[in-house]
DNA sequence: AATGGTGCCAACCGCATCTAT
DNA sequence: CATAGATGCGGTTGGCACCAT
């Protein structure tokens, strides 16, 4: 079988990569620039499939990565952008210069979930003792692209966005639900938003389990919780 | 020195979504 | 509108390095 970058082989290679095959890719994205990956293997004389090189350029050629641990404000970052959006590593790491999807989810895995974990079992009989609670989830929802900028020009022309804890708890979940429901085209949509939202807000800490939402303006904290019945989620259709 | 356990991270895989036709 | 191909994402795995026994 003919390669369509003339290679005879029948296997594409998969693994680590050497660091000529990186000299090639390096080669090709500045000959050619990002995108199109599908070109890349037969352009560029690599033995790759598309994702592999797209990988491999994302996570570890692309100028301006940072290498090594993370500082402790990326780290306070991360914790809560996750409390905020969840397993959303390309969006987190968005919001962290020269970190990676890849990175984010790796150090999360690796430091925080394993740990959590851990405190949890340790915790268990502690939270066994207390009296249970309600836990209110918010129900898998799509969005359309009308409701979501119907919901964003009426918070933001209202001037006072968040005025009862009922308004709190929906806003929370706005932004969570509204979070790229199509991850290609909707992110920088929705990082523009989430942009706003800081620059607006300053610092959002949102916790679900227990109904929580903590604003800090200010340097004040609020803290609201919610009794069951409360918990309707006021998204407006279209 | 050999072996086993653990953590870390690069890379792969399957799937959802977008785009072009 | 339907479909195929391209793209991007999150979950998972494989392999290496390091440490303890």
């Amino acid at each position: 079988m003919i390669r369509p970058n003339g290679n005879t082989s029948s296997v594409l290679r998969k693994g680590a990569w050497t660091t000529e095959e990186d000299m090639l890719l390096k080669n090709y994205i500045e000959k050619y620039g990002e995108g199109r990956w599908h070109l890349v293997p037969l352009k560029s004389g690599l033995n790759r499939c598309r994702k592999s090189c797209r990988l491999r350029w994302l996570n570890y050629l692309r100028p301006n990565l940072k290498r090594g641990d993370f500082a402790e404000d990326e780290i306070d970052l991360i914790h809560r952008l996750h409390k905020l959006l969840g397993n959303r590593w390309a969006l987190i790491a968005g919001r962290i210069p020269g970190r990676t999807a890849n990175d984010v989810k790796n150090y999360w895995n690796t430091h925080v979930r394993s740990r959590s974990k851990r405190e949890k079992e340790l915790n268990n009989h502690e939270r066994s003792q207390q009296p249970m609670v309600p836990v209110i989830r918010p129900q898998p929802r799509t969005l359309s692209k009308k409701s979501y900028m119907h919901a964003h020009t009426e918070r933001h022309d209202s001037g006072n966005l968040i005025t009862s804890s009922n308004d709190s708890l929906s806003y929370a979940y706005n932004i969570s639900q509204q979070i790229a429901p199509s991850p290609q085209v909707s992110d920088n949509k929705n990082n523009d938003y989430l942009d706003e939202l800081f620059e607006d807000y300053g610092d959002l800490n949102v916790e679900w389990e227990g109904l929580r939402v903590t604003e800090q303006e200010d340097g004040q904290n609020n803290f609201f919780k919610f009794p069951i019945d409360d918990a309707i989620w006021d998204i407006p259709d279209s």
